[in-house]
RNA sequence: GUGGUCGUAGCUCAGCUGGUUAGAGCGCUAGGUUGUGGCCCUAGAGGUCGCGGGUUCGAAUCCCGUCGGUCACCCCA
């Protein structure tokens, strides 16, 4: 029978990227909650009027990319496409005090086809921060984003900034947009003389020649902000400038979520070859939670694809931290019991550790510690059960200086406890392959034992 | 949704213009040491050559289709 694959788009994190996938998120956690931002977590699954409302139903997000059902109590819903609008949701639902500052993390759906840095399904963190309509909220979004990449220890990146006005002056720019590109629409690229009017803002991201030589003579937001709208971007230009965070401004950042209002935002990653270099980005979203049937509140937030931030960080040679194997590995050629009594009992003093099954031969089970990467083997065999002791085996080489350090505290410590300490140390004619056994006696009540207190003793040191 | 490209062992890949039982390295398992890892040596397991059809005496190899990976467009994280 053929075996089963992970859907097209989707796939599968083992160790250890899940775990740099899991450091990142943890990474992020700590970045916002300096913030008092708080984790939310809401359902991977909405009614899917919370995005064709939200996200908007001429987005391209909604109108084919996104993953809709109906369930079998005939509702209609989606899996959702990205966070903002769930958050928002959830916000209104609850009706938290404001300010309303949130962290996420967690799937988004998106049916489109695969690419290099671009899945149908990928995970997001990100941030939302409703209540405040105040410039500096702006500041503070922005630099968590950039305060977390900077942490990870990227570079290259490039902090994209636009305006795109309020409900006072957006209308008007939009008419006017509308009618230099009505002028203009026989040399617009072959898809946007169809679909200029549907969405005008949407013909300046297009990265079409013919698109591109018609609005580069377009009429500019920027021109046209209201001085409510001229007011806020300024007071948050100048406060990135005062604090040194870098950015570019790019008339064209429109972005393809309906809800954004005043400022918007992107952060791509130059070292990203693929067209898919964009590791962040969000905005500001005045509207939204009118757009949602909620009271009119203000707020802005982003996301960020963790896929494309880990990517991000191999191309950096930035190599996140993965879970270490444990240093402990025991190796019981008795039949099994002993290590599983031992083991439990070190994982209770809170040792890591880890033990071989099925009863192997002891070179297979040393085998397998060695290869596990543990510093110390602990070995019962026949004679060791008869005499109620372990023989403690450590493992080279690695860094040698500093292992046979720690083996002389250890075996000091063994010392004072008046065992009978090491009783075999094979001769050889190069130290660093010599071995060094150590036997411990080992009683039936175990916390305080002498074997446990050598282990204990060494990773003190440790 | 459109287009390019690639599918041979767990991984990385050989396999020339069709020609017997499909190979290597790494990895895995075991043995060489009747109870001691790493290096070395030996052996073993593991593949309906993505799948289906066609051409042919004969297909991993050529043709068509299909599925999957990958890359680009579109859009986005």
């Amino acid at each position: 029978m053929e075996l089963f694959r992970s859907p097209s788009g989707t796939r599968d994190w083992l160790p250890p990227d899940s775990e740099r996938m899991a450091y990142l998120i943890s990474a992020f956690a700590a970045q916002v909650e300096l913030a008092n931002y708080r984790l939310v977590l809401s359902p991977m699954f909405e009614d899917s009027g919370v995005f064709v409302r939200g996200v908007g139903d001429e987005s391209e997000v909604v109108t084919k990319e996104m993953y809709d059902f109906t369930d079998k109590g005939g509702r209609s819903l989606a899996l959702r496409p990205e966070g903002t609008a769930s958050v928002v949701r959830a916000f209104l639902q609850h009706n938290p005090p404001v300010p309303f500052k949130a962290w996420y993390v967690g799937p988004s759906f998106r049916y489109e086809r695969p690419q290099a840095g671009r899945y149908r399904q990928h995970h997001q963190v990100g941030i939302e921060a409703l209540g405040p309509k105040d410039p500096y909220l702006d500041f503070e979004v922005i630099s968590m984003l950039m305060n977390w990449f900077f942490s990870l220890g990227l570079r290259d990146l490039v902090l994209k900034l636009n305006s795109l006005g309020d409900d006072n002056c957006r209308p008007p720019y939009v008419r006017e947009l509308s009618s230099y590109l009505e002028k203009n629409q026989n040399l617009l690229c072959v898809e946007h003389q169809q679909r200029w009017q549907v969405n005008p803002l949407r013909v300046l991201d297009c990265k079409k020649e013919e698109c591109i030589a018609v609005k580069e003579n377009a009429p500019k937001i920027k021109n046209s902000l209201c001085p409510e709208c001229s007011m806020h971007f300024e007071t948050l230009l100048s406060c990135l400038d005062e604090h040194k965070i870098d950015y570019v401004l790019d008339d064209y950042l429109v972005r393809g979520l309906d809800y954004y209002t005043r400022t918007t935002f992107e952060v791509a990653c130059a070292s990203l070859e693929s067209s898919q270099n964009a590791i962040g980005g969000g905005g500001r979203y005045d509207n939204l939670a009118k757009a949602l049937g909620g009271n009119d509140t203000p707020g802005i937030g982003f996301a960020s694809g963790l896929e494309r931030v880990l990517l991000a960080c191999e191309t950096q040679g930035i190599l996140l931290p993965a879970v270490p194997s444990p240093k402990v590995f025991l190796a019981d050629i008795t039949g099994g019991g002993k290590a599983a009594h031992m083991i439990h009992v070190l994982r209770t003093l809170g040792i890591a550790c880890d033990r071989a099954f099925d009863n192997r031969s002891l070179k297979s089970q040393l085998r397998q510690a060695d290869k596990s990467g543990a510093i110390l083997a602990i070995v019962v065999g026949e004679k060791e059960k008869e005499a109620n002791c372990v023989q403690l085996k450590w493992l080279f080489p690695g860094d040698k200086d500093r292992f046979i350090q720690l083996l002389t505290v250890a075996a000091d410590s063994s010392r004072d406890a008046g065992t009978n300490g090491r009783i075999f140390s094979p001769e050889s004619d190069e130290p660093e392959k010599r071995d060094i056994i150590e036997r411990y006696r080992l009683s039936d009540v175990l916390p305080e034992d002498l074997a446990y207190s050598a282990i204990k003793e060494f990773f003190r040191n440790a």
